[in-house]
DNA sequence: TTTTCAATGTGCGGAACCGTACAGAATATG
DNA sequence: CATATTCTGTACGGTTCCGCACATTGAAAA
């Protein structure tokens, strides 16, 4: 289940659940293009998706990741409609899919509703301007540490599906890079990779490895989402 | 005068005017700090505002710029009443500031005003985001142009009170980098700088030597905040 | 099985930026 | 006016990451 929904009071729940479709996610797909508008919002459920930027010349970083403690599309009750980002599926799952106009109304008529939309925004917002630090100070293991406790926090399991490649697209730097920072950790028996499959084998390992920028984004999470119904 | 207040219908400014209070914003006094709950809001009219990201190292990076254009605090709104970051006076002014309690009552009462509110949030993440690309993808001299272009788009002339150790915080680089970027930048008649005094000579050229970020997050928050009085 | 291809490993030179150190210049202070 | 302080310029070695090239390995397809 999606802990945004989850939290949300029995009324207001019932009031758009006869409006959401559950709809599987394909790893790789795009929910939207940068600058696109978009027909529904997705309350990912086990599922994980990216934001991520890609510049004119082809080069890329991630903004954000949205799981299963999100939603994707917020540009469309924060009213500017389109994101110069774009959302792309990073691991396959299912999500449950709300039309926007069921959710612009909603979001009006909802004030429990309207209120954790907000305070998640303003979470994705901590974990933006944290990328945009970890961008700016941060060793490509350090970062890697953090993308893959991010991931992780996300899933059910502690297994990844994802290339090196594909990470180097998120993380915004070389392949090779990814490879060489990967080997340290495998070395050290911090994580198992083998062709596209990732184990975390210590967590707390990992996280001590990681820079502050994974626990600052954790705890900002853990801070404004509530894990019980709201009122 | 600051732009999202100057948008507002009449009724709905007349309703908090009585509460606005216009203060002297000086240079580098702290709004707030990262973690503080803020009793105000305030409302830029000629100052800027840095948000800033100060890691335990005491190695920072900006995360955002708010001008005239803009709003200090929407953690308020927003429901989280904190934020990771820390609100620097970049450059001194005057702003108006609003009492928390009262911006909180009329971000539920006044459609126009929740509306611009969310709508220039939605800027402000654009800028976040793109500061993270730009820390990844671009070069020192690069993102000073940006710097520079994002910081005179706020001020009423073409001159800026900026030492390069204070840019070099803002950029989360050092000191002698900002030095030689902007040694090239006068070098080719772009900018005339001397001792924290800096003046851009040519903005056309600016924006040629600058990377993408500035033109997208500019052109965001051309779309997304009205110029004329909002319905 | 054999073939093919995606994924990973490795090496090398170069560019950008860092940390440090120090010198000179402009402004502020006494 | 003399001195102190802040701001800026410059240099040098070191590190990280990049771009490129190519080898190797595992898994899927034929």
């Amino acid at each position: 289940m999606n802990r945004l929904l989850a939290v949300l009071p029995k009324a207001d729940f019932d009031h758009i659940s006869p409006y959401l479709e559950r709809v599987p996610m394909k790893l790789g797909s795009v929910l939207y293009e940068s600058g696109t508008t978009l027909q529904h919002v997705y309350f990912p459920t086990d599922c994980i998706i990216s934001l991520l930027y890609v510049m004119k010349n082809g080069a890329s970083a991630e903004i954000a990741i949205v799981g299963n403690d999100g939603i994707v599309g917020i540009s469309l009750f924060m009213g500017g409609e389109t994101t110069s980002s774009r959302a792309v599926v990073q691991s396959s799952g299912y999500a449950l899919r709300l039309d926007s106009k069921q959710l612009k109304n909603e979001f009006h008529r909802s004030a429990p509703l309207q209120n954790l939309l907000l305070r998640y925004t303003q979470a994705l917002l901590t974990q933006m301007s944290q990328t945009a630090v970890c961008n700016r100070h941060h060793s490509v293991e350090q970062q890697l540490c953090r993308w893959l406790l991010l991931s992780l926090d996300r899933l059910p399991d502690n297994k990844l599906i994802m290339t090196q490649q594909l990470i180097a697209n998120m993380l915004g730097v070389r392949r090779e890079g990814v490879t060489e920072a990967a080997g340290k950790l495998q070395a050290v028996g911090l994580i198992h990779y083998r062709r596209g499959k990732i184990t975390i084998l210590d967590r707390p390992g990992l996280e001590g490895k990681s820079c502050e920028c994974y626990a600052v984004v954790k705890e900002e999470f853990d801070r404004l989402l509530p894990d019980t119904v709201v009122a």
